[in-house]
DNA sequence: TGCCGAATGTCAGCGGCTGACATAATCTGC
DNA sequence: GCAGATTATGTCAGCCGCTGACATTCGGCA
């Protein structure tokens, strides 16, 4: 509020409302997550999130469309941030190696940008412990997976000039890379190690080793 | 109540009292698949549901878990059917193959069991398709189906004598043969005509043809 | 400083879902 | 047929997720 507060350059500053929306949504989502892992999913009510935060139950439910959705939060940015890599890979990489290379990358990113803390690869991966022991949050996580799957499925076929609806190799080698990665994930939980970014990339790597060949047929690798 | 009501032979009689169970649970599934169709999944309350069979509410919840079970109710017996054709299809066939004559034949017993009702397939495909556009619904139904594809993965390791968790084959191969499935009820969505089962084995059949080869890889076919 | 729009709080209410207890229907052995 | 054990059902009260409507306050901007 002093002299130079709001810089009206041309420049991306957020504001000061749009920097306390943000403050209050990543409140929301850190205090949901530690209640969440703390006493379970099922047993935290709204209430409790919202005045962890000293926000109405109403507020929460501005930020979030429901319970699941706060749970599901930084996953959700995360498989977003996925496509992006996708999308950004150059058009002569095969489908496969552009999945790998986007996959990697999500994870690499995220072990360098968050070392520690509520959005790390450990506490990304607990996260999934919890949503997949949880039947409605994995029934929520399954829907937003479906959805991305055709994204996925939409982005290989203009990559290689096809129609989705015709040729159903994309939306294979979508589903079989979900699968993969649905190993990967399990074949943590199983162990259960602190892995960091790199045990994490060199899990998803051996298991797509296992099956590139045999999975692309007779695409171009 | 007369002379031989109860023949207490080593039969499967089911007896009075399950009957009457049988008959109000079928009686709610029915119920309810009007209402949701005629006035959507989320404007019917379960309240109505119930009192359209002449049931308390707190019995509905005693047959179902919550109102999402009640729409889905059908599709999980068929999903549950399917895979007792996959068990019993020979050792000797080929994964691909016993996944294909087990989605079929269950799709044409459908076809001659009830040739019209709300368990016909135009039943159920219609059901699918309120599935597929109602996001609480399709949440569910994804998660009941990733149970199924564990199954799947499960049989199929078995068949070929593998270890699911360190040979990946099975699972790429059913999460690809899912993806066809889905394919095909798109497919269909489009289309939208009235076709019988022959119609939607035709469908399959043809999606599946597409990919035979290239996914089955080393395998056996 | 004063206005506009956006964010928040408050309140009332619906509907899904559950536990507890009472009642009525079926089953079982006699 | 008839007790008594089982089991299905109804009733009631209550929590919690979620929403619409309205009032209030706060940040942005001239």
């Amino acid at each position: 509020m002093a002299a130079r507060s709001a810089p009206p350059a041309a420049s991306p500053e957020p504001g000061l409302r749009a920097r306390k929306k943000q403050r209050t949504r990543d409140a929301l989502i850190e205090a949901a997550h530690r209640l969440f892992l703390g006493q379970g999913f099922a047993s935290t009510t709204v209430d409790e999130i919202a005045s962890a935060v000293d926000v109405s139950q109403r507020t929460f439910f501005r930020y979030f469309a429901n319970k699941d959705e706060v749970a599901l939060a930084v996953l959700a940015e995360a498989e977003d941030h996925f496509i992006e890599l996708l999308r950004a890979r150059p058009a002569e990489e095969g489908p496969l190696r552009a999945l790998r290379a986007a996959i990697v990358g999500s994870w690499r990113e995220r072990g360098s940008a968050h070392p520690t803390g509520p959005c790390s690869v450990n506490a990304a991966l607990e996260l999934i412990r919890m949503i997949e022991d949880t039947p409605t949050l994995l029934a929520a996580h399954l829907r937003r997976v479906a959805e991305q799957e055709r994204v996925v499925i939409q982005v290989l076929a203009e990559r290689e000039g096809l129609d989705p609806a015709e040729d159903l190799r994309p939306a294979v080698l979508a589903a079989a890379f979900g699968a993969v990665l649905r190993a990967a994930h399990l074949s943590w939980t199983c162990d259960q190690e602190d892995i960091g970014p790199e045990g994490m990339v060199a899990l998803i790597d051996r298991h797509l080793d296992q099956l590139g060949p045999a999975l692309v047929g007779d695409w171009r690798s």
